[in-house]
DNA sequence: CTTACGGCCTGGGTGC
DNA sequence: TGCACCCAGGCCGTAA
């Protein structure tokens, strides 16, 4: 199991998603959507909603929640609905805001002309994101079952939220449902600031452990935000720039060479499905995280 | 209910 | 030069 990890790409997570935020919230509040063009569609939920809603909208503001981008909309002459487009960059998406003279990158597929004359463009190779028009009623239940943000709880909700789960911390951190925001590659500097191993069951923690846990999680998500997200492969902020802190990465992606902490090879195994790196000397794996769950079997009488 | 896992979507990079 | 395969994250179905 152990070394089987193949590429690594890095997905638009919390960080790179703030940071888009960031710049949109500076260049698109007050601006209004005077048309549409859409590209390949069959990774929207509708898209001739987009095209017949979206003009004469003004976006009002532009938000992040969890790993989603959220447009929120007002109609400016009566034939637009108020609502929200939710933009989720999936592992490949862009969204940047350019003159529309600017030649149109290779994969766009959607394009928001503005009334200033640029336009807001998405691009998306893979096109596993997602865009979807809500209305002002539906996007509760658009958000609903994600978990809090992790940089606005505190240590109580967080240990409250994993301490009783007995599954592996790496998938917890992971799932959407448990905390919003987090991707492969904060869980792992997270997991490694902490000391603690991917694979450990969350219950075998205890509350100074877990403590430990969410403040390195904020600590690492606060730094990656503070040097724009991480660029591997496809990452770039709405002006088309590349993030910096892939270069301040502890582990991830870093199979084999020296922790920088104690010179310890930096190793890779597949915990919750997902390439997980960390340091075998730092983060040390109790017997029980390495193997399968077991359950006792049912004795028949 | 909780957890684990396999499959699906897509296509660039890798290795043969 | 070609080409089969791997893998990413979210989601869903299934099994224990």
């Amino acid at each position: 199991m152990q070394g089987q990890c193949g590429m690594f790409s890095g997905m638009p997570e919390l960080p790179e998603v703030e940071t888009v935020a960031r710049d949109l919230a500076s260049a698109l509040p007050g601006r209004c959507i005077t048309a549409v063009w859409l590209g390949k569609t069959d990774f929207l939920a509708d898209p001739a909603a987009l095209q017949t809603q979206l003009p004469g909208c003004r976006i009002a503001a532009v938000r992040r929640y969890g790993k989603f981008l959220l447009l929120d909309l007002l109609p400016d002459n009566g034939t637009g609905r108020p609502g929200t487009l939710l933009v989720h960059l999936g592992m490949t998406g862009q969204l940047v805001v350019q003159p529309a003279a600017a030649v149109l990158p290779p994969h766009t597929h959607v394009v928001l002309t503005l009334d200033d004359g640029r336009q807001l463009r998405y691009t998306d190779v893979r096109r596993f994101g997602r865009i979807v028009l809500v209305s002002a009623g539906e996007l509760d239940v658009s958000l609903a079952g994600l978990g809090p943000d992790p940089l606005e709880i505190g240590q109580a909700e967080f240990c409250a939220r994993l301490g009783r789960r007995r599954a592996r911390i790496k998938a917890l951190l992971l799932d959407q449902r448990t905390l919003r925001g987090l991707g492969n590659i904060y869980a792992d500097e997270s997991l490694w600031r902490a000391r603690i191993h991917p694979a450990e069951p969350a219950a075998q923690l205890g509350p100074a452990r877990l403590k430990r846990l969410c403040r390195a999680v904020r600590q690492i998500l606060r730094e990656a935000i503070r040097w724009r997200g991480s660029s591997i492969a496809n990452y770039r902020d709405a002006t088309g720039a590349p993030g910096a802190y892939q270069r301040r990465h502890r582990v991830y992606g870093r199979e084999g060479k020296p922790c920088v902490r104690c010179r310890t090879k930096i190793r890779c195994l597949v915990v919750a499905g997902r390439s997980s790196y960390y340091c075998p000397r730092c983060q040390r794996a109790p017997k029980s995280a390495l193997r399968p769950v077991r359950r006792p079997r049912q004795i028949a009488h």
